[in-house]
DNA sequence: ACGATATAGTTTAGGCTTCAAACATCAGCC
DNA sequence: GGCTGATGTTTGAAGCCTAAACTATATCGT
Protein backbone atom coordinates (compact mmCIF):
# COMPACT_ATOMS: atom_id res chain seq x y z
CA UNK A 1 0.00 0.00 0.00
CA UNK A 2 2.10 3.12 -0.81
CA UNK A 3 -0.53 6.19 0.07
CA UNK A 4 2.68 8.01 0.14
CA UNK A 5 2.41 10.16 -2.43
CA UNK A 6 3.42 13.53 -0.56
CA UNK A 7 1.13 15.91 -2.11
CA UNK A 8 3.42 18.90 -1.96
CA UNK A 9 1.64 22.30 -2.55
CA UNK A 10 2.70 22.48 -5.92
CA UNK A 11 4.83 25.03 -6.51
CA UNK A 12 3.83 27.23 -9.24
CA UNK A 13 5.68 28.63 -12.57
CA UNK A 14 8.89 27.34 -11.96
CA UNK A 15 11.64 29.06 -12.46
CA UNK A 16 13.79 26.44 -12.78
CA UNK A 17 17.14 28.87 -12.53
CA UNK A 18 19.80 26.85 -10.53
CA UNK A 19 21.34 29.43 -9.06
CA UNK A 20 18.92 31.12 -7.56
CA UNK A 21 17.83 28.54 -5.57
CA UNK A 22 16.89 28.84 -1.63
CA UNK A 23 15.36 31.93 -1.85
CA UNK A 24 12.11 31.46 -4.13
CA UNK A 25 9.51 28.79 -4.06
CA UNK A 26 11.26 26.05 -6.56
CA UNK A 27 9.87 23.25 -6.60
CA UNK A 28 11.36 20.83 -3.93
CA UNK A 29 9.19 17.90 -4.77
CA UNK A 30 11.28 15.71 -6.79
CA UNK A 31 13.72 16.17 -3.85
CA UNK A 32 11.49 15.45 -1.34
CA UNK A 33 9.72 12.13 -3.26
CA UNK A 34 13.11 10.61 -3.60
CA UNK A 35 13.58 11.29 0.14
CA UNK A 36 10.38 9.70 1.48
CA UNK A 37 11.32 6.73 -0.89
CA UNK A 38 14.35 6.04 0.70
CA UNK A 39 12.89 6.52 4.21
CA UNK A 40 9.71 4.36 3.53
CA UNK A 41 11.96 1.33 1.87
CA UNK A 42 14.56 1.70 4.85
CA UNK A 43 12.37 1.54 7.48
CA UNK A 44 10.28 -1.46 5.62
CA UNK A 45 13.50 -3.45 5.58
CA UNK A 46 14.26 -2.23 8.92
CA UNK A 47 11.50 -3.47 10.39
CA UNK A 48 11.14 -6.68 8.99
CA UNK A 49 14.85 -7.48 10.55
CA UNK A 50 13.81 -5.91 13.51
CA UNK A 51 10.70 -8.43 13.26
CA UNK A 52 13.31 -11.06 12.63
CA UNK A 53 15.64 -10.39 15.58
CA UNK A 54 12.84 -9.91 18.00
CA UNK A 55 10.86 -13.43 16.92
CA UNK A 56 13.85 -15.70 16.27
CA UNK A 57 16.77 -14.52 18.82
CA UNK A 58 14.41 -12.31 21.45
CA UNK A 59 16.79 -9.37 20.64
CA UNK A 60 16.69 -6.05 19.14
CA UNK A 61 18.49 -4.60 16.37
CA UNK A 62 20.25 -1.74 18.93
CA UNK A 63 21.93 -4.68 20.72
CA UNK A 64 22.84 -6.83 17.34
CA UNK A 65 24.65 -3.62 16.29
CA UNK A 66 26.75 -3.67 19.24
CA UNK A 67 27.52 -6.91 19.29
CA UNK A 68 28.52 -6.41 15.53
CA UNK A 69 30.86 -4.14 16.76
CA UNK A 70 32.17 -5.92 19.24
CA UNK A 71 32.68 -8.60 17.38
CA UNK A 72 35.01 -6.39 15.14
CA UNK A 73 36.92 -5.38 18.23
CA UNK A 74 38.41 -8.78 19.88
CA UNK A 75 40.10 -6.91 22.51
CA UNK A 76 37.28 -4.62 23.69
CA UNK A 77 36.41 -1.20 23.09
CA UNK A 78 35.77 1.85 25.12
CA UNK A 79 31.97 3.17 25.70
CA UNK A 80 33.07 6.40 24.01
CA UNK A 81 34.53 5.01 20.79
CA UNK A 82 31.19 2.56 20.72
CA UNK A 83 29.22 5.22 20.67
CA UNK A 84 30.94 6.85 18.11
CA UNK A 85 30.87 4.25 15.52
CA UNK A 86 26.73 3.41 16.84
CA UNK A 87 25.90 7.06 16.10
CA UNK A 88 24.18 6.85 19.30
CA UNK A 89 24.42 9.22 22.49
CA UNK A 90 26.52 7.98 24.92
CA UNK A 91 23.75 7.86 27.93
CA UNK A 92 22.51 4.97 25.09
CA UNK A 93 25.36 3.26 24.68
CA UNK A 94 25.26 2.70 28.90
CA UNK A 95 21.94 1.41 28.91
CA UNK A 96 22.79 -0.73 26.18
CA UNK A 97 25.48 -1.74 27.58
CA UNK A 98 23.93 -2.89 30.69
CA UNK A 99 21.19 -5.29 29.49
CA UNK A 100 24.14 -7.16 27.46
CA UNK A 101 25.84 -7.44 30.25
CA UNK A 102 23.09 -8.87 32.08
CA UNK A 103 22.38 -11.35 29.78
CA UNK A 104 25.73 -12.43 29.80
CA UNK A 105 26.54 -11.56 26.11
CA UNK A 106 29.20 -8.95 26.99
CA UNK A 107 31.38 -8.15 29.73
CA UNK A 108 33.08 -4.66 30.93
CA UNK A 109 36.38 -3.92 32.46
CA UNK A 110 37.93 -0.82 33.74
CA UNK A 111 41.28 -0.22 32.33
CA UNK A 112 44.08 0.43 34.84
CA UNK A 113 45.59 3.33 32.79
CA UNK A 114 42.36 5.23 32.88
CA UNK A 115 39.82 4.54 35.33
CA UNK A 116 37.52 6.88 33.92
CA UNK A 117 37.18 4.63 31.21
CA UNK A 118 35.31 1.12 30.68
CA UNK A 119 35.94 -1.26 28.37
CA UNK A 120 33.71 -4.08 26.98
CA UNK A 121 34.09 -7.25 25.38
CA UNK A 122 31.87 -10.15 23.92
CA UNK A 123 31.87 -13.17 26.13
CA UNK A 124 32.38 -16.23 24.59
CA UNK A 125 28.68 -16.90 25.11
CA UNK A 126 28.57 -13.58 23.21
CA UNK A 127 30.33 -14.35 20.13
CA UNK A 128 28.93 -17.73 20.02
CA UNK A 129 25.45 -15.94 19.63
CA UNK A 130 26.15 -13.32 17.93
CA UNK A 131 27.17 -15.72 15.44
CA UNK A 132 24.06 -17.36 14.86
CA UNK A 133 22.18 -14.41 14.52
CA UNK A 134 24.95 -12.51 12.19
CA UNK A 135 24.55 -15.77 9.81
CA UNK A 136 20.69 -15.82 9.31
CA UNK A 137 20.80 -12.07 9.58
CA UNK A 138 23.02 -11.83 6.30
CA UNK A 139 20.66 -13.91 4.73
CA UNK A 140 17.79 -12.13 5.14
CA UNK A 141 19.26 -9.62 3.68
CA UNK A 142 19.92 -10.97 0.99
CA UNK A 143 16.64 -12.30 0.80
CA UNK A 144 14.68 -9.19 1.13
CA UNK A 145 17.43 -7.54 -2.07
CA UNK A 146 16.88 -10.81 -4.19
CA UNK A 147 14.89 -9.09 -6.36
CA UNK A 148 17.50 -6.69 -7.57
CA UNK A 149 20.11 -7.97 -9.76
CA UNK A 150 23.93 -7.98 -9.03
CA UNK A 151 24.05 -4.74 -11.22
CA UNK A 152 21.43 -3.10 -9.81
CA UNK A 153 23.21 -3.50 -6.18
CA UNK A 154 26.68 -2.57 -7.50
CA UNK A 155 24.56 0.88 -8.77
CA UNK A 156 22.39 1.64 -5.96
CA UNK A 157 25.28 1.35 -3.59
CA UNK A 158 27.43 3.74 -5.92
CA UNK A 159 24.54 5.99 -5.86
CA UNK A 160 23.80 5.65 -2.58
CA UNK A 161 27.73 6.63 -2.02
CA UNK A 162 26.82 10.05 -4.07
CA UNK A 163 23.79 10.90 -2.07
CA UNK A 164 25.73 10.04 1.38
CA UNK A 165 28.66 12.41 0.19
CA UNK A 166 25.97 15.00 -0.72
CA UNK A 167 24.91 14.72 2.73
CA UNK A 168 27.81 15.21 4.17
CA UNK A 169 28.99 18.47 2.33
CA UNK A 170 25.42 19.92 3.10
CA UNK A 171 25.95 19.39 7.01
CA UNK A 172 29.55 19.82 7.50
CA UNK A 173 29.27 23.03 6.04
CA UNK A 174 28.71 25.83 7.80
CA UNK A 175 24.82 26.92 7.55
CA UNK A 176 24.60 28.81 3.87
CA UNK A 177 23.03 31.37 5.49
CA UNK A 178 22.07 34.74 3.63
CA UNK A 179 25.26 36.04 2.04
CA UNK A 180 24.30 39.66 1.03
CA UNK A 181 26.37 40.80 -1.82
CA UNK A 182 29.02 38.43 -2.18
CA UNK A 183 30.42 39.47 -5.40
CA UNK B 1 33.50 -11.62 -9.31
CA UNK B 2 31.53 -14.03 -7.72
CA UNK B 3 28.64 -14.32 -10.02
CA UNK B 4 25.84 -16.30 -9.17
CA UNK B 5 27.58 -19.29 -8.46
CA UNK B 6 25.59 -22.37 -7.10
CA UNK B 7 25.25 -21.54 -3.90
CA UNK B 8 26.98 -23.83 -1.34
CA UNK B 9 26.75 -22.01 2.39
CA UNK B 10 27.96 -25.16 4.23
CA UNK B 11 29.52 -23.57 7.54
CA UNK B 12 30.36 -27.10 8.42
CA UNK B 13 34.13 -27.04 7.74
CA UNK B 14 34.41 -23.28 9.23
CA UNK B 15 36.79 -23.80 12.19
CA UNK B 16 38.20 -20.89 11.36
CA UNK B 17 38.90 -17.61 13.67
CA UNK B 18 35.40 -17.30 14.36
CA UNK B 19 35.63 -13.10 14.34
CA UNK B 20 35.60 -13.91 10.53
CA UNK B 21 32.06 -14.70 10.37
CA UNK B 22 30.69 -11.97 9.37
CA UNK B 23 32.86 -11.21 6.44
CA UNK B 24 33.07 -15.28 5.13
CA UNK B 25 29.92 -14.90 3.36
CA UNK B 26 30.95 -13.75 -0.24
CA UNK B 27 27.85 -14.30 -1.59
CA UNK B 28 25.72 -12.13 0.57
CA UNK B 29 28.17 -9.17 1.50
CA UNK B 30 27.24 -7.41 -1.41
CA UNK B 31 23.86 -6.94 -0.42
CA UNK B 32 24.78 -6.58 3.24
CA UNK B 33 26.75 -3.83 2.15
CA UNK B 34 24.24 -2.27 0.37
CA UNK B 35 21.57 -2.35 3.20
CA UNK B 36 23.81 -0.66 5.47
CA UNK B 37 24.67 1.62 3.60
CA UNK B 38 21.14 2.24 2.93
CA UNK B 39 20.73 2.70 6.52
CA UNK B 40 23.62 4.63 7.08
CA UNK B 41 22.34 7.34 4.54
CA UNK B 42 18.70 7.22 6.01
CA UNK B 43 20.19 8.06 9.54
CA UNK B 44 22.20 10.81 8.37
CA UNK B 45 19.41 12.75 6.51
CA UNK B 46 16.92 11.50 9.17
CA UNK B 47 19.24 12.57 11.82
CA UNK B 48 19.74 16.26 10.23
CA UNK B 49 15.88 16.83 10.20
CA UNK B 50 14.90 15.83 13.44
CA UNK B 51 17.82 18.06 14.52
CA UNK B 52 16.21 20.69 12.76
CA UNK B 53 12.63 20.13 13.35
CA UNK B 54 14.04 20.55 17.16
CA UNK B 55 15.85 23.89 16.79
CA UNK B 56 14.02 25.97 14.54
CA UNK B 57 10.24 24.67 15.52
CA UNK B 58 10.82 22.41 19.72
CA UNK B 59 8.51 19.63 17.62
CA UNK B 60 9.98 16.19 16.72
CA UNK B 61 9.73 14.26 13.49
CA UNK B 62 6.48 11.89 14.63
CA UNK B 63 4.90 15.27 15.61
CA UNK B 64 5.98 16.51 11.67
CA UNK B 65 4.32 13.25 10.28
CA UNK B 66 1.01 13.47 11.90
CA UNK B 67 0.44 17.04 11.01
CA UNK B 68 1.51 16.06 7.45
CA UNK B 69 -1.38 13.41 7.34
CA UNK B 70 -3.95 15.81 8.95
CA UNK B 71 -3.18 18.38 6.63
CA UNK B 72 -3.86 15.94 3.46
CA UNK B 73 -7.39 15.39 5.43
CA UNK B 74 -9.57 18.49 6.28
CA UNK B 75 -12.21 17.09 7.32
CA UNK B 76 -10.25 14.92 10.30
CA UNK B 77 -9.53 11.43 10.16
CA UNK B 78 -9.78 8.42 12.79
CA UNK B 79 -7.28 7.61 14.93
CA UNK B 80 -7.25 4.40 13.42
CA UNK B 81 -6.55 5.05 10.07
CA UNK B 82 -3.98 7.88 10.66
CA UNK B 83 -1.80 4.53 13.02
CA UNK B 84 -1.97 2.83 9.37
CA UNK B 85 -0.96 5.87 7.08
CA UNK B 86 2.15 6.37 9.45
CA UNK B 87 3.05 2.56 9.97
CA UNK B 88 3.23 2.90 13.90
CA UNK B 89 0.78 1.42 16.11
CA UNK B 90 -2.25 2.50 17.56
CA UNK B 91 -0.82 3.21 21.39
CA UNK B 92 1.57 4.97 19.43
CA UNK B 93 -0.65 7.68 17.80
CA UNK B 94 -2.36 7.76 21.42
CA UNK B 95 0.19 9.67 22.83
CA UNK B 96 1.48 11.43 19.87
CA UNK B 97 -2.34 12.90 19.72
CA UNK B 98 -2.48 13.56 23.66
CA UNK B 99 0.60 16.23 23.05
CA UNK B 100 -0.18 18.09 20.15
CA UNK B 101 -3.19 18.46 21.56
CA UNK B 102 -1.69 19.89 24.15
CA UNK B 103 0.24 22.26 21.98
CA UNK B 104 -2.98 23.35 20.54
CA UNK B 105 -2.13 21.89 16.98
CA UNK B 106 -5.37 19.71 16.69
CA UNK B 107 -8.62 19.02 18.58
CA UNK B 108 -10.29 15.53 19.38
CA UNK B 109 -13.77 15.09 18.83
CA UNK B 110 -16.21 12.05 19.10
CA UNK B 111 -18.34 10.97 15.80
CA UNK B 112 -21.46 10.94 17.11
CA UNK B 113 -22.03 7.47 14.64
CA UNK B 114 -19.62 5.86 16.31
CA UNK B 115 -18.90 6.69 20.00
CA UNK B 116 -15.63 4.18 20.30
CA UNK B 117 -13.61 6.41 17.75
CA UNK B 118 -11.83 9.64 17.98
CA UNK B 119 -11.46 11.81 14.79
CA UNK B 120 -8.66 14.20 14.72
CA UNK B 121 -8.20 17.48 12.81
CA UNK B 122 -5.51 20.48 12.55
CA UNK B 123 -6.85 23.26 14.38
CA UNK B 124 -6.25 26.51 12.21
CA UNK B 125 -3.39 27.60 14.74
CA UNK B 126 -1.88 23.77 13.73
CA UNK B 127 -2.81 24.36 10.47
CA UNK B 128 -0.79 27.72 9.56
CA UNK B 129 2.37 26.24 12.36
CA UNK B 130 2.12 23.20 9.62
CA UNK B 131 2.48 25.34 6.76
CA UNK B 132 5.68 27.15 8.00
CA UNK B 133 7.09 23.82 8.92
CA UNK B 134 6.55 22.18 5.86
CA UNK B 135 8.38 24.64 3.72
CA UNK B 136 11.13 24.87 5.35
CA UNK B 137 11.32 21.02 5.66
CA UNK B 138 11.63 20.72 2.10
CA UNK B 139 14.26 23.39 1.45
CA UNK B 140 16.25 21.22 4.20
CA UNK B 141 15.54 18.15 2.12
CA UNK B 142 16.55 20.03 -1.31
CA UNK B 143 19.58 21.43 0.35
CA UNK B 144 20.84 18.40 1.75
CA UNK B 145 19.99 16.30 -1.75
CA UNK B 146 21.75 19.42 -3.57
CA UNK B 147 24.91 17.39 -4.76
CA UNK B 148 23.03 15.07 -6.77
CA UNK B 149 22.00 16.34 -10.21
CA UNK B 150 18.74 16.14 -11.84
CA UNK B 151 18.99 12.74 -13.49
CA UNK B 152 20.34 11.28 -10.10
CA UNK B 153 17.25 12.04 -8.51
CA UNK B 154 15.59 10.63 -10.98
CA UNK B 155 17.38 7.42 -11.18
CA UNK B 156 18.20 6.50 -7.53
CA UNK B 157 14.08 7.16 -7.17
CA UNK B 158 13.48 4.34 -9.65
CA UNK B 159 15.76 2.38 -7.89
CA UNK B 160 14.71 2.61 -4.93
CA UNK B 161 11.42 1.55 -6.12
CA UNK B 162 13.00 -1.52 -7.80
CA UNK B 163 14.22 -2.30 -4.06
CA UNK B 164 10.71 -1.51 -2.59
CA UNK B 165 8.75 -3.72 -4.68
CA UNK B 166 11.75 -6.44 -3.83
CA UNK B 167 11.40 -6.02 -0.18
CA UNK B 168 7.40 -6.21 -0.61
CA UNK B 169 7.20 -9.36 -2.77
CA UNK B 170 9.72 -10.86 -0.08
CA UNK B 171 8.12 -10.14 3.13
CA UNK B 172 4.50 -10.37 1.32
CA UNK B 173 5.12 -13.58 -0.02
CA UNK B 174 4.98 -17.11 2.29
CA UNK B 175 8.51 -17.81 3.71
CA UNK B 176 10.87 -18.96 1.64
CA UNK B 177 11.67 -21.97 3.50
CA UNK B 178 14.49 -23.81 1.15
CA UNK B 179 16.31 -22.56 -1.17
CA UNK B 180 15.82 -24.77 -4.56
CA UNK B 181 18.42 -25.43 -6.52
CA UNK B 182 18.06 -22.54 -8.39
CA UNK B 183 18.99 -22.45 -12.36
C1' DA C 1 51.42 21.19 43.47
C1' DC C 2 47.22 23.52 42.22
C1' DG C 3 43.61 25.11 39.72
C1' DA C 4 41.47 25.18 35.10
C1' DT C 5 40.03 22.53 31.46
C1' DA C 6 39.06 18.45 29.07
C1' DT C 7 37.51 13.74 28.82
C1' DA C 8 34.77 9.26 30.04
C1' DG C 9 30.55 7.74 31.71
C1' DT C 10 26.26 8.01 34.28
C1' DT C 11 21.97 9.96 35.54
C1' DT C 12 17.69 12.38 34.76
C1' DA C 13 13.68 13.87 32.45
C1' DG C 14 11.12 13.36 28.64
C1' DG C 15 9.64 11.64 24.22
C1' DC C 16 9.01 7.73 20.84
C1' DT C 17 7.85 2.91 20.00
C1' DT C 18 6.04 -1.73 20.45
C1' DC C 19 3.20 -5.53 22.21
C1' DA C 20 -0.21 -7.43 24.95
C1' DA C 21 -4.02 -6.83 27.64
C1' DA C 22 -7.84 -4.16 29.06
C1' DC C 23 -11.69 -1.23 28.10
C1' DA C 24 -15.62 0.72 25.50
C1' DT C 25 -18.81 0.55 22.07
C1' DC C 26 -21.21 -1.32 18.25
C1' DA C 27 -23.79 -4.72 15.42
C1' DG C 28 -26.04 -8.87 15.01
C1' DC C 29 -28.57 -12.69 16.86
C1' DC C 30 -31.64 -15.30 20.00
C1' DG D 1 -33.47 -7.56 26.52
C1' DG D 2 -29.05 -9.93 26.76
C1' DC D 3 -25.31 -12.64 24.62
C1' DT D 4 -21.36 -12.70 21.37
C1' DG D 5 -17.95 -11.25 18.53
C1' DA D 6 -15.85 -7.46 16.06
C1' DT D 7 -13.95 -2.86 16.12
C1' DG D 8 -11.72 1.51 18.00
C1' DT D 9 -8.90 3.22 21.47
C1' DT D 10 -6.28 3.34 25.83
C1' DT D 11 -3.17 1.55 29.27
C1' DG D 12 1.02 -0.61 31.14
C1' DA D 13 5.47 -2.53 30.92
C1' DA D 14 9.63 -2.50 28.65
C1' DG D 15 13.09 -0.83 25.67
C1' DC D 16 15.33 2.73 22.73
C1' DC D 17 16.90 7.46 22.25
C1' DT D 18 18.40 12.30 23.23
C1' DA D 19 20.02 16.54 25.56
C1' DA D 20 21.55 18.41 29.63
C1' DA D 21 23.32 18.11 34.12
C1' DC D 22 26.37 15.71 36.94
C1' DT D 23 30.47 12.72 38.85
C1' DA D 24 34.96 11.15 38.54
C1' DT D 25 39.30 11.09 36.62
C1' DA D 26 43.01 12.79 33.74
C1' DT D 27 45.91 16.40 31.87
C1' DC D 28 47.79 20.72 31.16
C1' DG D 29 49.66 25.36 32.37
C1' DT D 30 51.92 27.84 35.47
Amino acid sequence: MSTQSPDQPQAAALADDVTAIVEAHPDHSDELRLWLRLLAVSNLIEAEIRRRLRERFATTLPRFDLMAQLERAPDGILLGELSRRMMVSNGNVTGLVERLALEGHIVRETPETDRRATRVRLTAEGRAAFAAMAEEHSGWVAELLAGLGESDVADLYRRLGDLKASVTSATAAPPPQKRTGDA
